[in-house]
DNA sequence: CGAATTTCAGTTCGACTGAGATTG
DNA sequence: CCAATCTCAGTCTAACTGAAATTC
């Protein structure tokens, strides 16, 4: 509401990224409430529905959090029955997060309102423009990783 | 590191948002905590830089928590000398929150730095791409808001 | 009186560090 | 022996809800 209005100096890119994604998640947790999950381990189903069989290192790496920060994540993930683990047996000090049909379930609810939450955001860009803002992100991303 | 390389299903929009806005709070986080504060907390003072003079109430709609959860960040830039708040004379509830010279010099210190990254995160991009990313990313911003 | 702003008190969630066990 | 992974224990920050005081 502050700055795209009266700006006295534009605000940064870093700030806007901030900020579209700041929306995004308020938007995402109303979405994912009724299930009793939040944004953030919709997300990380999200992640291991197009990486099942991820180590929770690999997950806590991907998220910029400790394997600690992580482990109570996927704990209660467990706990709701949405993802099991077992151990890699090509390396046994791994656990192997998969995705239960519960799991599996649970996103294909929110496939559609979650779909519908992306196409209003690029709602005012052309397909064109859609495309450019995915691949300057992905750019964006891999010039600060 | 696991979507932009080995993708069996293109990562949504939504998750990129997230991811990139990840990578650049951990940057911004390193850059500033020689001065002993958070990235939220620069980033408040960023905001207030923009317009001074804000209350706490707006502060806390601009960033999507509670007026509670502002009134910490604030009494803590005020323990440090970097904010102080006065009465608003027009509207006796409201307590105004005005950067200090502290707050000033801080930003000036961090200007350069910042911008680094900035450009650092524009990199792969050519001016104009960057420019379409801004506008993509403020349209973005209101179609959700 | 109702709405907005701020404050106080208590709570919860999501992150952290440190230390230990197991595996490669 | 060292590095990676996971777990346990304790802590802290940053968010929340609920309730009260003040002002418009």
């Amino acid at each position: 509401m502050l700055d795209a209005q009266e700006t006295k100096t534009a605000p940064s890119l870093l700030y806007m990224v901030k900020q579209v994604e700041l929306v995004v998640r308020s938007h995402l947790d109303e979405l994912v409430k009724p299930s009793g999950i939040t944004a953030l381990q919709y997300t990380a189903l999200t992640v291991l529905e197009r990486h099942d069989g991820l180590s929770a290192a690999q997950l806590a790496r991907d998220s910029f959090v400790t394997a600690q920060s992580i482990a109570d994540l996927v704990r209660s993930l467990e706990n709701r029955g949405l993802v099991r683990r077992e151990r890699n047996p090509r390396n046994r000090r791994e656990l192997l997060i998969l995705l239960t049909d519960a799991g599996r379930a649970l996103l294909a609810e929110h496939e559609g309102p979650v779909r519908e939450l992306e196409e209003r955001m690029v709602r005012d860009l052309t397909a064109h423009q859609a495309q450019q803002l995915r691949q300057a992100l992905t750019k964006a991303w891999q010039a600060l990783s």
